[in-house]
DNA sequence: GCGCTCCTGACCAAAAAGGTCAGGAAAGTC
DNA sequence: GACTTTCCTGACCTTTTTGGTCAGGAGCGC
C-alpha cells in the first residue's frame, strides 16, 4: 500500500509537462524541476509514452509534451502506466478472488478500498493538480487535519 | 499500491480468530480454514502478536485468540501490523514530503489518498468482515457496480 | 554531416516478497 | 520427570521489484 518512486516521479513530470507551454520540453530540463535522476526518468517517460499519454520528438528542438489535454489526462493514468493496475491483491484483480470461510467479505473491502483509490486518482487531473483547484471531494478528504496526522 | 499476500493472509487469519468461539485456535487450523501456508502464518501470526493484535500460548490446547474484541479491531490495524504504515511515498509520510514547481499540490492528492484508504480500513472492523455488515460508506462503495470492473 | 535529444537494452546492487527449515522453549498430560 | 504438543525464533533460500546507471543507436534539425 504504498507510493513507488518511480510513480511519484511520473505524476510529477507529468506536471511539469502540463503546466509548460505549447512545445516539447526536454528531459533535462523536467529532470531538474523535479530532481530526479535523469536517466532513471527517461525510462520512465518512455513508458508514458508507450501507454499514450505522452509524445517525444528527437533532436534539437526535440522534448516531450502531454498526447492530451491536461484536463483530460488524471492521476490514475499516470499511476497505472509505471506501476500496473491499482489495488490488486496477490498480484490479481480484487474481483477475481474468491474468499473462503468467515474471509468471505473480505472481497468487498478490496474492491472498496479500490474504489476509494479511484475517487481519488480518477478525478484529479494534471490541470488540476498545476492549478491546485482539486475536486471538492479530493480537496475536502485533504482537509481534514485528521488526514494530515501519522497513524 | 498493491495489497501484498502478507496482509491479505494476516486479515483473513484474524477474521478466522475473530469467528472462534472462546479459547485459542491451533495456527494449524487457521493455516487450513484459509489455506495458507503454516509456516508462513506463523511468522505472520508472531508480527500480530508482537503488536499486541493477537496472543497466543504453547503446548497441547495452546493456540492463538484475538488479545481485543472482534469489534476493536480494524482492518487497519492488521494491515499496518505486518505491512507497515498505510500509503507511505517513497518510503515517507506524505506530510512529511515537500513538493517543487508545478507539482506543489501532489502532497495534498497524497494526503487524500491515504485519507481515502483510512476510511474503508480504519471504519471495518473484524467483527464487521466476519459478519458482512460492513459499515455503510463502506458498503455503498462496494456496491456502485462500476467498482467491480477493472481498468 | 554534425550536434542534439530521445530510445533501448543490458546491467547492477539492494531490498522486498514469499516462502522453507531446523531447532528451542513453554505448556499441558501421563 | 518424560513426552507430546504447539508456539517462537532465527537462518536461509529463490524470485521479483525497486531504483537506479551505462553504453550505444536512431531520428531530427540545421
Amino acid at each position: 500500500m504504498r507510493v513507488s518512486a518511480k510513480a511519484d516521479y511520473a505524476v510529477r513530470a507529468a506536471a511539469e509537462l502540463a503546466a509548460a507551454e505549447e512545445g516539447p520540453v526536454k528531459g533535462e530540463k523536467l529532470a531538474e524541476a523535479q530532481d530526479i535522476p535523469l536517466q532513471f526518468l527517461e525510462h520512465i517517460l518512455l513508458e508514458l509514452k508507450h501507454a499514450g499519454i505522452v509524445r517525444a520528438r528527437r533532436g534539437a528542438k526535440g522534448g516531450y509534451w502531454l498526447a492530451r489535454p491536461a484536463e483530460e489526462v488524471t492521476i490514475a493514468d499516470v499511476v497505472r502506466a509505471v506501476e500496473g493496475p491499482i489495488a490488486h491483491v496477490q498480484s490479481s484483480p480484487p474481483e477475481s478472488i474468491e474468499y473462503r470461510g468467515n474471509a468471505e467479505h473480505l472481497q468487498e473491502v478490496w474492491i472498496a478500498v479500490r474504489a476509494s483509490l479511484r475517487t481519488v486518482l480518477e478525478h484529479v487531473t494534471l490541470a488540476d493538480l498545476v492549478s491546485g483547484q482539486l475536486p471538492s471531494e479530493v480537496e475536502s478528504l485533504a482537509a481534514q487535519p485528521d488526514a494530515w496526522v501519522a497513524r
